[in-house]
DNA sequence: CGTTAAATATGATACCCATCATGTAAATGT
DNA sequence: ACATTTACATGATGGGTATCATATTTAACG
């Protein structure tokens, strides 16, 4: 049955949100186009309504989450507070987007990886914003670092089985970049 | 047709070898049983003398190409700058495995994250016994930052569709990981 | 209000893949 | 040498999934 252009609207932000969600749980492989559209409240019929395959379904959730995500503008000893949490690794569903999806990217779409490619490019300049007491030059590379530490961070530790190892992994990365960021601007 | 035990163990081993390569070079999911047996020059038919699932398979083919990997051991530096080199970037299938199958692992089977976090464990020993020089809370804050920048870095690197971005993190990465190590030595 | 167009539902279709069943030939042990 | 075992080949089978075809309902527009 046919649906309000508002309704339709609504339809497909649920789709984007809910198929983001099962993407960061899952893996893109591991949820089926069904799948999403059952979370969304709807049958796998009207897919093809909204959008054109799979792969493009995956490339603008991609392009919906990253748009969305604008964390880590603030206070970076916070951020990484927050993002090198158990609580985060518990929830990848509900987590960063790049830490749960990065990996996948390089086997996905030109148009997925695009996507991706502006995400990141945005979030290292929106830490590099955060490190204001440093000088362009440490500022970039710290920004970029600290980045590639937190993510590859979460990453080992959703894969490692061993909690007390797990925990160990996010705190002393933590502490990694505490001391990086402290020493650099102290020198 | 039936085989010499040595050349059972030869394609066996060969089998492991061939899929630890597809495997880190398109991912779990996307490596049919086929097509390893294939790579190995054998058939589909055969696969299951060896192993008792595909699930089984990736567990042992972690276990096989993590206990090989000894990379790490020596001049943190040397291998930081070759770890962090588009060369290693561009070359998933004979790369780390690690960085190539670590995000993989949480949709895997506890073997599999069994296997990962044995190899981990052991890749952080080993870089920080190359960190001789700092007291024992520093070399394994260090190392286990090192390694997650490392390997958040290549992943990365991989997933940026645009060359000069993807040079810049491995680079910046780099010199993050050099300043890091190097100020907490001077302390 | 009636006509039309569009959004979604229901129901194929076709393909890929993990796994299994059976055949075959060669290695192993006596 | 012979019997037996066994590693691998060939050829199903069954389930899952992306995508398409058609039907249905109702919003949109005159």
């Amino acid at each position: 049955m046919k649906v309000s252009r508002e309704q339709m609207a609504e339809n497909r932000r649920r789709i984007l949100d809910v198929a983001s969600r099962l993407f960061r749980d899952k893996g893109f492989d591991a949820v089926s186009v069904a799948e999403v559209m059952k979370a969304a409240g709807l049958t796998h019929g009207g897919f093809y309504g909204h959008f054109s395959s799979k792969d493009d379904l995956i490339a603008q959730t991609l392009a919906h989450v990253l748009a969305a995500d604008s964390s880590g503008g603030g206070d970076l000893r916070a951020y990484a507070d927050a993002y090198l949490s158990p609580r985060h690794r518990d929830n990848a569903a509900g987590g960063c987007p790049t830490a749960g999806l990065v990996a996948d990217i390089r086997h996905q779409t030109p148009a997925a990886r695009s996507a991706m490619t502006e995400g990141l490019r945005s979030q290292i300049d929106r830490i590099g914003k955060a490190l204001p007491e440093l000088d362009p030059a440490d500022r970039r590379r710290a920004a970029i670092g600290c980045w590639a530490a937190m993510v590859g961070a979460v990453i080992l530790a959703r894969a490692i089985d061993d909690p007390a190892l797990s925990d160990e992994v996010l705190e002393q990365t933590r502490a990694w970049i505490d001391t990086g960021i402290s020493q650099v601007s102290a020198r």
